[in-house]
Order: structure tokens, then C-alpha cells, then sequence
DNA sequence: CAGGAACGCTGATGCGCATAAGCGGAGGAT
DNA sequence: ATCCTCCGCTTATGCGCATCAGCGTTCCTG
């Protein structure tokens, strides 16, 4: 009579044993299935339930999964730290609804914090593996450096849905993503609406497709608005603007700004600040990305991104794809139905926002580049 | 030649049959197992490696931990959810830390965010079955409101870690746990030493371990200090704290208060600066968890969990546990070897502590209950 | 009163994998 | 030449469970 370290785990078998019937007919009764017609009689039941309780049987969710084929299990894959120090207020929406979407369809998750490459960055193939499988589906989060890894994902057979919208070739990736470019537009068309007849355009640089829909945004509303598109107002990458810059800019004209990521946000607000410029009055700014809450001072105008929405929106698709049809997950038929989804994105208000402010004399608001 | 749709998930018997050998010798290759003595020839498993790559295998980990195996998954349970909209400040550090260790320990993690009961929390068991067990082992997280699921999971064989202090009568639970004891004693002790007669404690009301060593911690130091232990000074539940009640302590003489934990920190500063009194100059507060970094007008005296790195730690200590013996694991031998850790909290300065205001005319610092 | 149809259960099977046991052959020791 | 030992692989087995095909009974129908 030792401890009781190992008590070993109860089977079925165990409970089986104890009620007087076989293994197949405790399993009927606890997942209440029916063999083919009917059922169990209730005293069978009770007896089964009974010595269940008494034994103190748990289920091995292993076996289960294995016999039953899907283990329930939904990837998530960040292309950096999931819970990273800095990017938190970035990533931490997208994973609240990530999370209560598969809280509300009933999986679990598998975050894949293993596969870091030398880089920091995480490889969806590591040793030439797709660890991915592990999970019945996956959802992708973040931006990779290196296409080709997505690239080689979308060939092969297996659900996975990408927040953020991703264009490969040939191939049919499901996504979840915004549409930066309608809000985008409409930002330009109220500022044009406020009398703004030069808005610059600090970008990251980047060539991703999110990149690309609020340049896109830009470019239409500048045309529909009738302002001319001066290639020197569209600044990519300015994440070092720098004050000569500023300077260069208000010189053309420039009177508004929009920042195309919350580095860039920072970096402009230092800049102005700096030298005494400040938004509303000295010039207005919308912000193509949500700003940091961090930074209580100022409610800055421009697009909120519907981050948890995003999550949501990724876990139940993939979960769509991965009950509709077992095996339409992959490389699905023509169309892309329920595997591609926009979402809106709103534009707040702010205070960041207001009429360019009245050209000081000997300061003609035309565009006169000065030197250069 | 349809589309390749319906491609199955590979197993080691298809990559078996593209490299010429039989599934156990792939099982080995990929394993880096040996079967008795020695090895299989680099050819053989260049060939395996090859063909695993190749076909996109991808092992089961449903499989891999029915045949006793193991996953490299650890399980993360939160008893609520993991990434909550309120209390991210509160989880998140902790997290960054499981993290961490995971990717350095080469784990990946499941997140059991399935398990959620009608009342948002989440159960371990979910009709009958432990899901929990689809991990090598699990890191336990959060505090429960019903003991009874960690007594009986004490009461299995499955290795895990808690995060927080847990005695389980009877069992041997391994935890990761911060000293709370040792910094609220010395809270009282600097308070003390600066002159404070009569320290308010502004407790919980919960029972639970890390709020009696706080508590514990209170008391000793009380003693140890040769400060009269009032019970009115300590009230708990505190978190409906009224105007009334923080005019009754300043009458018994408090100058100084302890609050057990982040809303009633914020319940006390409202409290107080609606009465216009200020730390420190009025009084002096220490607050026994981390302030929420959302207020960042004050730099609030107190404890500073090291939440971090005991989430990193559960995960090493359950890597331990895993690698150690396999057997160990749950309701291990005699003594707690490596199983228990408690980390040393800091307690830092901040700016809401000073010497006791001095003592009004007519308002002597003595407890004297003007009413009630 | 024969034929059939549920009913209530049992036995067998396989999910994908790790691992123990087996086995032919090569090489060394005697 | 004989025996033994390692090597490098294969075959067999079972983890715990869900599920399917029976199979003896009972009850109903024609």
C-alpha cells in the first residue's frame, strides 16, 4: 500500500468492466450516439454512467481524436512573437478574436512558438517540415519578410485562412482582410472637403498588399477631387523624415498628412512638435493605421482597423472550410465563396483634423518649389 | 487530373512507401530514436528525410501521444480567457514569458480556449473528458473560483505547473509562485521607518494563497514593528470602499494605506482625490500588485510581480518535469524537489510614499473613533 | 404461425504512431 | 571454420477510442 503515484487512468475498458458490458457500449453512452437504429436501454445507461462517475473515468482526448479523424485543434502562426513586447497593442486584438471565435466554435488552440528561425522571425517549414499540420487549420498572422514560404503553404493541401489580404498567383489563399482603400479615399475627399488642396503621403515603403490599397485610396480620391498628384507629396518610405523634409513639404503646399503606419504617425508628431507645429490649427492628420493607445494626448483622426472582428472573422471562416467540405480546405474548386472576406473600415473623427489654416501673407498656398 | 483536392494528410506509412523502407524505420529517422544499439545509415535516412519533405509530412500529435509518445505541445489553461479585453495587462507579461521559454525549449503551445463553461470560465473537464492531455504537460494560469477541477486533476497522473501558490491537501502540486510575504512585511517595515503609527489594509476579501501571504506578510511585520494590529484598520472586502469609510480610517489614524490589489487601488485614488488628498503629501499608499501601466500619472509605490519570468519558469520547470523522469510528473515522490519555486518580488520606491503628515492642531494622530 | 423488423448489445477493426522483438548478414575473435 | 556480436532494418503490437457489422431476442405484421 504505497502512494498512489500512478494511479493509472481509467479506460473505458475499466468503466466497462465495472458496469458488466463492453467497451463499445460505455462509448455509446458517453458520447450519447446511437450504433445504427436506436439505444442503450436507461438501467444499462445508469450502470455505465454510474461506475464512469465512481472510477472517476477522463477521457483521452488523444484516442478520441484519433478515431474520430479531426483533433479539433486550430493553428495559429505569427510571422514574429506571438506576444511580443513592443507589438502588443498590434497583435493583441486580432488574437482576443481569434480566441473567442474558437471559445464560441468550440476548438483549441496551437500557437507555434517553436519554429523560430535564427532571425527571430518564425518559419512555417523548419527542417522541411510543416509543423502546420499539426492542427486541423491554420490561421496566419503578420507580415513575412519571405513570400515564398506562403508560396509553398498555398500549394500544398491544407486549410489555412491569412488575416490581411495576400495575392499569390495562381493560387487561391483564403484571407480575412480590410479595406483600407474606401477609407482611405474618404479621408482625402474630407480634407479636400475642408479646403486642403495639397495632402502628403508619408508611406512605409513596404510593397504589401494592405500597402498598396491605401495607396491605391490616395491616388483615386486624389483624381475624383480634381488634386494634382504631385509625385514630391508622396513620400516612400519617410519613416526618417526628417525636419528639411517637413519643411520641403509645407513649402509645396502640403497642409495635410497622412501617415501610413503608427512609426511614421510618432515620427511626424515629433517632427511637428518640434517646431511648433500642431494639429489642428497648424495643419490637419490622418493616420491609415490605428495609433497606439499609448498615447492618451492626442485622439488622432484616422482609420480604426476592425482587429478583432479580423480574428473572429479568420477562425470561423477557416472553421467553414474545414466542416463544409473535409476537403475543400486546400486548393478549392473555382471561386473563392466564403474564403475571401473585406471588411470595412471605419475613419474616426479625431481632433486632428480641421480647415488648412489661412495663408499667411507672403506665403502663397500654390505650390512653388522653392529650391531643389 | 482533377484538382488535387482531397489530398490526404501524409503519414509515415506514405513516406515508408516513397523511400523503400517500412513505417517503423521512419518513425526512427524522424525521431533521431535508435532502435536497440545503434542507427540507420545516413543514405537510408537521407532517402526518409527526402521523401518526408517531399510528400509535406507532418506528424499527428493526437498519434504521436496515444502511442506514448510525446508532442512537444505544452497545454496553457487559463480558468478565464487568455487574451481578455480588461485584464491583458494582467495576463499578457506572463504569457510573453510562457513563451519565451516554450521557443526556447522548442515547445510549441496549445491554448485550451474550448473549455469555456456557461459562466465564461473555463472548465478543465468538459464532460468528463481532460483535454488538457492532448499536451505533454500543462501550465495552469489564473485563478479559479472552484478548487474541486485542480484537486482532481492533482489527482491524475499528468504533469503540470501552476502559476500562483496552490496546497492541495494531500498532493503535491508544482507551482511557480512569487513571494508576496517577504516585500509587504518590508511595505510596512519602510512605512514604519518613516514614521507611519496605523497602516490601513485595503484587502480583497478572496481566500486565496497569494492574498493570505499578503496578509501574513502584513501581520508579521505589525508585530515585528510594535504597531497596534486595530482589525479596523483592515478591511477587506474593500473594493466598495466609500467616502465614509476613508474618512473612518484617517480617524483611527491611518496615514498610510495598502491596497491588495489594481481596483482598489484605483477605488482609493479616486476616493481620495475627490476628497482632495493627495500622496504623498496627505498620505501614503503602497499598492501589493502591480499597478495597471494604463495610469501613467503616477508612479505608484508597491510590488512588482515578476510575471515574466514565472511564466518562463513554469515552462522550464515543466520541461524538468517532462524530461526528468516520465513518471514524476504528477503526484511525484517525497519532497518537492524542483517542483516548487518561489520568486522574489521587488518592492519598488515610487513617489506615493513619505513621512506622515504632521499632525493637525485638534486632530490628534491617536485612534480616536469620533463616531460610530 | 412464419417472416421481418426493430432493439440492445457485443466483437472486430483501425485511426497514426512508438517501440519491442526478431532476423539476416557482415565482421571479428577464437 | 565456428561462434558471437553488432548493424540495419522489418514485423508485430498496442496506446484508447469510435464505429460498423453482426447476432440473439422480442414484438409486430400479414
Amino acid at each position: 500500500m504505497a502512494d498512489d503515484r500512478g494511479t493509472p487512468r481509467r479506460r473505458q475498458s475499466d468503466i466497462a468492466r465495472a458496469a458488466g458490458v463492453s467497451q463499445a457500449t460505455v462509448s455509446m453512452v458517453l458520447n450519447g450516439r446511437t450504433g445504427r437504429g436506436a439505444a442503450i436501454r436507461p438501467e444499462t445507461r445508469e450502470r455505465v454512467l454510474a461506475a464512469a462517475a465512481e472510477l472517476g473515468y477522463a477521457g483521452n482526448p488523444a484516442a478520441r481524436s484519433l478515431a474520430g479523424g479531426r483533433n479539433r485543434l486550430l493553428g495559429v502562426f505569427t510571422f514574429e512573437s506571438v506576444f511580443p513586447a513592443e507589438s502588443a497593442d498590434f497583435y493583441h486584438p486580432f488574437l482576443v478574436g481569434v480566441e473567442r471565435a474558437a471559445e464560441a466554435e468550440g476548438y483549441d488552440l496551437i500557437l507555434f512558438t517553436s519554429a523560430a528561425g535564427p532571425d527571430g522571425r518564425r518559419r512555417i517549414y523548419r527542417d522541411n517540415f510543416n509543423r502546420l499540420r499539426m492542427a486541423d487549420g491554420c490561421v496566419l498572422l503578420g507580415y513575412e519578410r519571405d513570400r515564398s514560404e506562403l508560396d509553398r503553404l498555398a500549394g500544398e493541401d491544407f486549410p489555412f485562412v491569412v488575416i490581411g489580404r495576400r495575392d499569390v498567383p495562381g493560387r487561391d489563399v483564403a484571407y480575412v482582410a480590410a479595406d483600407y482603400t474606401t477609407p482611405t479615399a474618404e479621408a482625402v475627399g474630407r480634407l479636400a472637403a475642408l479646403g486642403h488642396r495639397a495632402i502628403a503621403y508619408l508611406g512605409s515603403g513596404l510593397d504589401a498588399e494592405h500597402v498598396l490599397d491605401r495607396e491605391e485610396g490616395y491616388r483615386q480620391a486624389l483624381a475624383a477631387h480634381g488634386l494634382d498628384p504631385d509625385p514630391r507629396l508622396y513620400v516612400s518610405p519617410a519613416r526618417s523624415l526628417r525636419v528639411d523634409d517637413l519643411h520641403g513639404l509645407r513649402a509645396l503646399g502640403a497642409t495635410a498628412f497622412l501617415t501610413e503606419d503608427d512609426s511614421i504617425l510618432r515620427r511626424l508628431l515629433e517632427l511637428t512638435s518640434s517646431v511648433g507645429l500642431h494639429a489642428p490649427d497648424d495643419f490637419s492628420l490622418v493616420t491609415l493605421v490605428d495609433p497606439s493607445p499609448l498615447r492618451p494626448d492626442a485622439d488622432v483622426s484616422g482609420l480604426r482597423v476592425p482587429r478583432l472582428e479580423m480574428g473572429a472573422a479568420a477562425v470561423r471562416m477557416l472553421g467553414a472550410m474545414l466542416s463544409d467540405s473535409p476537403e475543400m480546405g486546400a486548393a478549392g474548386a473555382d471561386g473563392a465563396d466564403g474564403r475571401r472576406l473585406v471588411l470595412p473600415c471605419d475613419l474616426a473623427a479625431g481632433t486632428t483634423t480641421g480647415p488648412p489654416p489661412s495663408p499667411r501673407p507672403g506665403s502663397p498656398p500654390s505650390p512653388r518649389p522653392s529650391r531643389q
